[in-house]
RNA sequence: CGGGGUGUAGCGCAGCUGGUCAGCGCGCAGCGUUUGGGACGCUGAGGCCGGAGGUUCAAAUCCUCUCACCCCGACCA
């Protein structure tokens, strides 16, 4: 490809509307362009990136069991209902209706028709596992659409979903997916961890996602020194670390005058956090839930709300927590009635505890459970962070952010029960399609690649999955014979299978190296009336700093000898 | 949906206490000089100032409504 004939350029400015590097990069490097929130063209650039991660993904689907088909975006209304699924998207589901009145969704995932599909077709066990996927765009009305392609609207997605007979199938195809997840990820030069994710209010057994280490993720992961544990922080579990108190006292009031939070009342009576007791309050299902946990702990809000069962939640606004009498800031568990209490585990293993005295400016000291108080659900509702234990092997955890590129899903047989996908095993019975679903965001895995491969100049892509393998580079000058090396090396590496794109600009050497660093292809080939004195070009990868020469002769096999060494090798 | 912000040339922005306020830089076109890290000179093209109302002798500028986009939060198989 002649960069003169590109259908874009590049940008000297960033876009304002980008904030994250990748949007940034990809703005500049003319590879997306926006055409609405959240919905961007795939301009050549990016377009070349995706396909080559598609054929890594499809090579990897296919070496594990998969088969490939095409599944329709414009989707009945009434399947989204007969899954109950409508409700759960909400409004996140883009709602069109027909002429005939008829009302559709632009599907924002598969699983609907897939499981539907495979109903009709399925008949007995023999007829499984099957692992059917696609690459196909998904539709999503996000809330809020933001990073360019880390979060769209409109966004290109594989989808497989495995169909086994019983848990072991579930259990080897799950497992086969994992590693050929694996096997994608380490394709594509961009490392991915394997984390413990939530599996959502709809249930299942297992859940992983996917994450590309990077700060501008949107998920919190923990992970453990020791043992490599790793999760979701929705997930995530911790030791709490046990807190003494000694025998239990006799409970008794202190008056705590301006004291309310719990850095205060800590700070007023001279106690430690995790002597103390947190009160949260919030709404589920327009409820009042009061959540106790220990000073020292935050609530996580996934947690609580997968023990809850509830399908809305949210923090209480003042005026809830006082019409049910409550006074905030000092409340507290003890004498409560009335009021649902979710307690974390934490309480339950320290003693004389200080808790609110659920009057203005008055606390209780001594408090123990379960003398003091009792709760109607006690469970783990802590939100782990680093420094604290793993409750695995007891190493150190640590947090980090991380984008999701991918997720893995055992999800049972609540759709296929839905939906009618039944087959009659061994015994001749009937009985439900046991599902799992398996998710990569094409996309977002290009925005990925960019957030943790670039430098200040531009993007540097891993090779894999570069648009281009070659920037052949000639820098002009009058009266000497670049032009027509440049065209010859052009025409020799391109015969020889090389991806090469090829800057043939009449600009100066800045505009054309600061645009191959821009764009980050990986061998940059520049040819000089320099160079052409030794009968030479300069090699240069845009990863590393330093450059080399190479004779003319030979050069079309030589870089592609070059490539191939570094897509073999470790460091792409 | 709550909070905040921004809409002026392809991009980045200034002008916004009403009256040469239709401007600057980059980019683009032509000509010439340049060619190893975003060159220089000259000439030129390009804008219903997001939209609709209103106030006024006069509106990019003030008021109202509206639309779009961005950020934070909520939300998120």
């Amino acid at each position: 490809m002649r960069v003169s004939k590109m259908l874009t350029r590049t940008l000297k400015e960033t876009p304002a509307e980008a904030e994250t590097i990748s949007h940034k990069l990809l703005l500049r490097a003319g590879m997306i362009s926006q055409l609405v929130a959240g919905v961007y063209t795939y301009l050549p650039l990016a377009w070349r990136v995706l396909r080559k991660i598609e054929d890594i993904v499809r090579a990897e689907m296919d070496a594990a069991g998969g088969q490939e088909l095409s599944m329709p975006v414009l989707q009945p209304l009434d399947l989204w209902q007969k899954s109950g699924r409508d409700v759960a998207f909400g409004k996140g589901l883009f709602n069109l209706t027909d002429r005939r009145e008829r009302k559709l969704v632009l599907g924002p995932t598969h699983e609907e028709v897939i499981t539907q599909l495979v109903s009709q077709n399925v008949r007995s066990y023999r007829d499984l596992p099957l692992m059917p996927y696609q690459m196909q765009t998904k539709f999503r009305d996000e809330p809020r659409a933001r990073g360019g392609l880390l979060r769209g609207r409109e966004f290109l997605m594989k989808d497989l979903y495995s169909f086994d007979a019983d848990e072991a199938g579930l259990a080897r195809s799950y497992d086969a997916m994992l590693q050929a997840y694996h096997h994608i990820y380490s394709r594509c030069g961009l490392p991915a961890l394997a984390v413990e994710a939530d599996s959502g209010a709809i249930g299942g057994k297992a859940s992983h996602e996917f994450m590309v280490i990077a700060e501008s993720g949107e998920d919190e992961i923990i992970r453990c020194n020791g043992c490599g544990y790793a999760a979701n922080v929705e997930k995530a579990e911790a030791v709490k670390g046990e807190v003494s108190g000694g025998a239990p006292l006799l409970l008794e009031e202190v008056a705590t005058p301006g004291a309310a939070t719990i850095e205060e009342v800590s700070a007023f009576l001279k106690v430690p956090p995790q002597r103390t007791l947190k009160a949260v309050f919030y709404m589920a299902d327009g409820q009042l839930v009061f959540a106790v946990i220990r000073g020292d702990l935050d609530v996580n809000e996934v947690k609580l709300k997968n023990n809850l069962r509830c399908t809305d939640l949210r923090m209480a606004s003042e005026a809830e927590v006082n019409a049910a009498g409550i006074v905030a800031g000092a409340a507290s568990p003890v004498k409560l009635s009335g009021v649902r209490v979710v307690a974390d585990d934490s309480i339950t293993s320290g003693t004389n505890f200080i808790a609110g005295g659920n009057r203005p400016e008055t606390h209780l000291r001594n408090v123990n459970y379960p003398r003091d108080f009792s709760a109607d659900i006690i469970a783990d509702i802590a939100r782990a962070r680093a420094g604290q234990g793993c409750a695995r092997c007891g190493g150190s955890l640590s947090a980090m952010r991380g984008i999701e590129v991918g997720h893995v899903f055992k999800l049972g047989t609540f759709l296929s029960e839905k939906l009618g996908a039944f087959f009659v095993d061994e015994k001749g019975e009937s009985r439900p399609i046991i599902m799992g679903c398996y998710g990569i965001g094409l996309g977002r895995m290009l925005a990925a690649a960019i957030e943790q491969n670039h430098d200040d100049k531009g993007i540097i892509w891993p090779l894999p999955i570069a648009p281009y393998q070659v920037y052949l580079c000639p820098l002009y000058r009058e009266g000497s014979a670049v032009a027509e090396v440049a065209e010859k090396i052009y025409n020799e590496l391109t015969s020889a299978g090389v991806e090469v794109l090829f800057d043939d600009r009449v600009e100066s050497p800045g505009v054309k190296f600061n645009d191959a660093d821009l764009l980050g292809i990986p061998l940059r080939v520049t040819i000089s009336p320099r160079t052409l004195d030794k009968n030479s070009a300069e090699m240069k990868w845009r990863r590393d700093k330093e450059s080399s020469l190479a004779p003319l002769e030979g050069i079309a096999g030589r870089g592609k000898g070059l490539i191939n060494e570094r897509m073999a090798g470790a460091q792409v």
